[in-house]
DNA sequence: TGCATTAGATCAGTCGCGAAG
DNA sequence: GCTTCGCGACTGATCTAATGC
């Protein structure tokens, strides 16, 4: 049985209130000193610490940001994820907020998210983060919860919303577009190794491939719109099956850099070069991308200034009411080498 | 103001105990059909939702287990930690617990976990994970802490401690130690990027490497102990700096993956191949080791299974209150290209 | 006796008010 | 009237024992 105020109190003949107040400022002078000494004796003799879940009800204030994030597999091997923990845990830890992360066992979005409200009112504020279980339309429905529960709340890793909150939203302008780039090139034929249809990202992307292929007045190939789930080894074989069944492309751009190794892997044992036969283009610029070989040209996605700047502005909104604010963070693309100019491929030469 | 069981009650005429009793099992046959109907809407419309605060004030169970890491900085781009968190997200996620991180602004170690300890009873069960920052003696005084507090916890990524304490321990067989196949490829002036001097890993690397050498009757040369930090860039300019220094080796072991991408960056600056000129080996068989150029040779550490197990064990402390056991996990040596057979250098051809 | 319900204690704190000196 | 010192009420839930019909 852990030591309490009750606990002390009583045994010093003191009101909880007063030993309360002793250890909120050792220095109050409201105690006396004999009193004071007292109660440091037994406190150090039971050793007492203060109960931070009382301590929370009582203030109705928990310090405590949950971080939501809908999918219901291990998400800490995300390099996207980490970059923006990182930031948030730069930000809260300065102004002594905990965070914490709610298990569930929802198989969707919206439910996961639900039931992690449901375990969570007390918190002082949460941070959705999307991934590629959650949709666009999902996140609007976790996002009308959130307002309905008046939580204070930012969205981090989702296209703009529309709504009036608190949002962090990373886009990719023109100029540091994978795909026009390759088209740039020389590049007509490009696989994209995405993921699910509803993904957020991959709408994007693609809604981003149509729009750079009608600008010149090319047809799209959905032969080339590949389902690579974000893993690894899932692009990987998703490539090797693609080149299995005869499909031709020159350039290859990964909605993840981990995608991108599945495809390096995929082209290596193919015997195809990269860039000399294929070009490839990975997206977060990953820590590991100039270190393979070739070095990956990459689009940057600042995740960690996305975490950092939403874990501020939903410290903002919780400690001054700070009306919400949209933030747009510009990607940027990174050459490397594993892109170059189109070379027309003999198909004879490069696949055994 | 977010809506209570008091404040349901008080509007439908009931006691806070009949409202609490619907929400337990709203398919208790304690309260009537008419009653839990009105129960059911007006939270509804109020948009109620239990405090988790309370709950756990009131059922003295948290279900919230602290994350401790003596560590002020951001600490999710390690490699290391990511793997140990996925493996404890797994067990945690499908026991219902939750996760917390803890702030703390300390300088050392035991200032940290002390500080994170004074915010943290309420908790149902701890995690107390080793960093660089963190020597051997000050995880026992941390240990020390957590025992006096009857703390359930589990200590993850330290050497054995010798205590009677839920551990799980990551030992390097004798067959799995990079030092030793150093040797047998007839290398003898072997580079050690550790960090540290008082880190638990350097600790026991430099022990391990003296052992190896006076094995063979080698003499050992201090001056090829380097203090990487764990930290890409650091290595990185500390090996450069040994090498316009003049001192001369064969092969360097980094106690991380990220310090060997350091050691690559310098050796590739300095026109040295890995492994015709210098042989590397990293630890910790990150996802990226068997991508880079060449692949490299890596100690696998299973942080994963590490994760997995503490957290099992503490859970079972927790819910069975069983004794606390100590479990070791075996590294393991993973062979690929960046090590070769000694070949005596030239340095006049090596580096210009 | 059983069904539906409640008062009140409890958990471990905080906060503002009040009473001596 | 200003300290010094301390207490009662309250936070939002759960749980036990009791009550009325």
């Amino acid at each position: 049985m852990a030591a309490s105020l009750k606990i002390i109190s009583e045994q010093l003949g003191l009101s909880k209130a007063a030993v309360s107040i002793y250890f909120k400022d050792p220095s109050t002078r409201r105690i006396s000193k004999e009193n004071k000494e007292r109660i440091r004796r037994l406190a150090d003799e039971l050793n007492y610490r203060p109960n931070v879940i009382a301590q929370s009800l009582s203030s109705l204030k928990s310090h405590v940001i949950a971080i939501l994030i809908p999918l219901n597999v291990s998400y800490f091997s995300s390099t996207f994820l980490n970059q923006a923990l990182c930031g948030i845990q730069s930000v809260l830890f300065n102004k002594g907020y905990n965070f914490i992360f709610i298990p569930t066992r929802g198989s969707n979005s919206p439910v996961i998210v639900r039931k992690q409200l449901e375990r969570s009112r007390g918190y002082d504020g949460f941070i959705l983060f999307g991934t590629r279980a959650c949709s666009e339309e999902n996140m609007r429905e976790n996002v009308e919860q959130m307002l309905k529960a008046d939580y204070p709340f930012v969205v981090l890793n989702m296209p703009d919303l529309g709504y009036e909150i608190n949002q962090i939203v990373n886009v990719t302008p023109k100029s540091s577009s994978a795909i026009r780039y390759l088209l740039e090139l020389g590049h007509e034929k490009i696989l994209l190794m995405a993921g699910a249809r509803q993904a957020p990202d991959t709408v994007l992307a693609i809604q981003e491939y149509r729009e750079c292929f009608s600008e010149r007045g090319l047809a799209v190939n959905e032969n080339l719109f590949l389902n690579g789930d974000y893993e690894e080894m899932v692009a990987r074989s998703e490539l090797l099956q693609a080149i299995n069944n005869g499909i031709e492309f020159s350039a290859i751009y990964c909605l993840t850099d981990t995608m991108a190794l599945g495809a390096y892997e995929a082209l290596n044992e193919k015997g195809l070069k990269i860039p000399g036969d294929i070009s490839v283009i990975g997206k977060n610029d990953s820590f590991f991308a100039r270190f393979l070989n070739p070095p990956l040209t990459s689009v940057r996605v600042l995740m960690y200034e996305a975490g950092k700047l939403g874990a501020k502005n939903l410290l903002r909104r919780i400690e001054s009411n700070e009306t919400p604010r949209k933030i747009f963070l510009k990607n940027e693309l990174i050459l490397r080498l594993s892109s170059a100019v189109y070379r027309p491929l003999n198909m004879d030469q490069g696949i055994e």
